[in-house]
Order: C-alpha cells, then sequence, then structure tokens
DNA sequence: TTAATAAATTAAGTATACCTAAGTTTGTTT
DNA sequence: AAACAAACTTAGGTATACTTAATTTATTAA
C-alpha cells in the first residue's frame, strides 16, 4: 500500500454513498487525472482485492478495501482535532494538512493521538471520527439545500474541500450546530435566505449543498 | 523536491561532517542501494543546484542544499519531542516514526508545533534543534569511545539510527546529562568499563561509538 | 435495428527511481 | 611506468503512475 493506491481507495469511499456503483470518469474527475490513469488503477487494484470491478459498469470497495478507507480517514480527521485545538490551524487549513499527515502516520501514532485528545467523536467540521475498529456513526445529516421556506434546522457538518466555504462561514458568523431558519428559498437559483442568532444570511444553491444539517 | 531526493540531502548532510567530501559508495551503503542508482541522482541533484559534484571525485551540499537539509533536521528532531513528551512514545521508537513525519508536514506546521512545545533547543537524544532560520549549535560532543581509563564524563547526545543502543541504555538506567566515569579502557577490545551513579556498566566499542560526551 | 454518442479500455509513450552488468577513471603498488 | 583493484559512471532494463490517441463497449435516439 502506497500514496497512490491509498488515495484511491479514500477517493472511492467517498464517492460510493452518493453515487453507489463508482465509475471511472467519476473517479478520474475527482483525483484531477485522465481516465485512462484510472481505468489501469482500477484493474491493479481489483487484482489485489481492495475493489470488486465490473468492466465498463463501475466498481466499489471490498470489505478489504474499505478498511483500508475507513482507517484513512479515522487519521485524516485526527490529525484535524489535532491542528485545529492545539496549534490553533485556522478551520479552512487543517484540511490540506492532514492530507499529507494521514498518508505517514502509522496505527500506533494515531492510537497515542486519539487518546491525548481524549478520543474526540467528530473533526472540526463535524465529521464522525471511525473508532480503531472502523465502526463510524451514520450520517443523518441532509444537505441545507434540501430545506425549505420556513424549516427550522441545526448546522452539523461543513465540507471541507473547499477552503472558501469555511472562511465564508466563518466571517458571516455561522458555526456548527447553531440553529438556523430558512427565511426564503429561491427557486429561481436555489438559494437561501437564512435567519441565525447573528443576523441574516444569504446562501447560494451551490454554498448551501457543503452545508448538513439535522431538521428539527 | 520529492521524498526521495531531500532523502538524499538529508543523508548527504549527515555524513558530511564525518568524512568532508561525500563519496558514492559512503551514499549508497547510507541509503541501501546501489553505487549507480546514487550516481545518477547526484548528476540531478548538482543540475539542480543542491550540491556540488567533482565526478570520480565526491561532492558536497550547495547553500541551497543544506538549507533544505537542515529544515528536514529541525522537522524531524521537533517531531521527535512532541512524540516522546505528549504521546509517551518510547525512546526507540520516536526516530522511525518521525522519519515519516519530517516528509509531511508543512514549515507552518512544525512552526505552530515548534510554539506549541515552547521552543526546545534538544532532541530526546541531545541533537540540537536547528531554529527557523536554520541556525543551529555547533556539536562540540565526542564519542565516548574516545575517553580513557579515569576520564570523567557528562553523557550529551545518543545516536538514534539503532533502537538497540537506546533500549540498552534505557534497561542500564543511564540517562541523557548523567555523569560517567572510566574505570577501565581495555586496549584488547577498546571497551569500557564505567561508573555512574546507579551502578558499573560495560560498553562495548560499537555501543560506546554511539554515546556522545563532554569531558569534564 | 442500426447509427450516433458517450464512456471505458487498450496501446504507445514519458518521467522517476531503482536495478545489474559493462566500461571507465583513479590511485596505489610493485 | 605499467598493472591492478577499487570506486565510479554509463548503458540497458524494470516497475510505477501518469499522459494522449486509438479502439472497444454500452447506451440512446432515429
Amino acid at each position: 500500500m502506497n500514496r497512490s493506491l491509498e488515495d484511491y481507495l479514500k477517493n472511492i469511499y467517498s464517492i460510493q454513498p452518493i453515487s453507489g456503483r463508482v465509475t471511472t470518469s467519476l473517479l478520474a474527475d475527482k483525483l484531477n487525472i485522465s481516465a485512462a490513469a484510472v481505468s489501469e488503477m482500477v484493474s491493479k487494484l481489483s487484482g489485489k482485492g481492495y475493489i470488486k470491478n465490473i468492466p465498463y459498469k463501475g466498481f466499489e470497495l471490498t470489505k478489504k478495501g474499505e478498511a483500508i478507507a475507513i482507517n484513512l480517514v479515522r487519521k485524516h480527521r485526527i490529525w484535524e482535532v489535532f491542528l485545529l485545538k492545539h496549534l490553533n490551524y485556522p478551520w479552512d487549513k487543517v484540511h490540506s494538512e492532514a492530507e499529507n499527515l494521514e498518508h505517514s502516520s502509522s496505527d500506533e501514532l494515531i492510537l497515542r493521538l486519539d487518546k491525548f485528545l481524549d478520543y474526540p467523536k467528530f473533526d472540526p467540521h463535524g465529521h464522525p471520527i471511525p473508532d480503531k475498529e472502523g465502526n463510524i456513526s451514520p450520517d443523518k445529516t441532509i444537505p441545507a439545500a434540501d430545506l425549505k421556506s420556513g424549516d427550522t434546522a441545526v448546522i452539523k457538518q461543513v465540507s471541507d474541500e473547499n477552503p472558501e466555504v469555511l472562511i465564508y462561514l466563518s466571517k458571516a458568523g455561522l458555526k456548527l450546530n447553531d440553529e438556523i431558519k430558512v427565511i426564503e428559498k429561491i427557486n429561481f437559483d436555489n438559494s437561501l435566505s437564512i435567519h441565525f442568532k447573528s443576523g441574516n444570511i444569504f446562501l447560494s444553491e451551490k454554498l448551501a449543498k457543503n452545508i448538513f444539517v439535522r431538521k428539527k
């Protein structure tokens, strides 16, 4: 297992829940490489038993592949907690730094770091942290983009892949566990006008798709 | 700069003070790869201005190459302090874990970690930690193997590359800054019989070459 | 039911970092 | 000064992970 293979598995894992079986082009897009390169690596990963591939149809992780992906997610999220809480890293920068650290830390290191952090349950963006056996609490959130006018909800997660989203939310003063109420959903562009304790703000559809909430 | 090139520079840096100009075979030995591979990479590093190479004669780091090597040493040693002091890693395991982390942490991360650790001056094995400008305090220690019968000295550094050395010293109860006195140096095999606060122990020549002291 | 199109795969080629084997240079030894 | 051995470099080859271009497969639309 090297960094490249690990990145494939991790990204397959992150696409899977959204689109069921993963396709070559979807993964190529996510990894920003050619479909041809993905196609080759998919055969390789399949040969090693990390994924189950049906040529021309798509592929999905095996238990073995999923275990590796979840372990990486665990390492990533534990590092994020450390960076934010102990090194005072800003919200929007922990993701890219953890992206490197996750591939360079042994299971023992993560076990010790987890203990040092007192076994956090969520990362700074609200994502659950898998335990060392790979158990992860199921995601019950929905994108804020799915809310309707008048809905009340609590912000539970924020996508960490686009620092701009995090920067915008910080500036607006929106935090995890804040309660929001949809004043109006504009059907023309699917944008939302929302109210929360520090005032009103506007969320574009794209932004609202990166914020995950639990309805009240 | 990738991991491989970084490892070349770091290892050239570590050989340089011992043997002046570094040779192909010396580095091949250290990196555990063929002399041919080193020869190729030396041309490459030379072309990029990281080392100055005189074919068939040897090579040495340029200022540019040295800066990169020192920065890696800094990262390595800062990680070692963190692992030992905050994650309670055993003395003999911090080196190999830091070996990976040093290549996966940005300068900003190390700056923040350095602050978190309150700017340590030495790593757990007594090696000085370079500051962010690359300044590093000169090494004034000598190998314990150079001591003579009757000499008194203080242990200042221990080589961290062989975990066995560290395990042996831990078991014997010898720590950094302990004062030792040479009871006898046996000329036949260059071994030492030494006395320190917890009793007497025996150091083979090989062991004594991995322990660095300051004479009283 | 075939033709068009989109997606996936295969083929051929590149860069990196290694290898072994062969050839070259250096310094020593006689 | 020639011969020798050790050290070094070059040549040719491999695996990995990518590229673009060509081909194959699957789907959709006429």
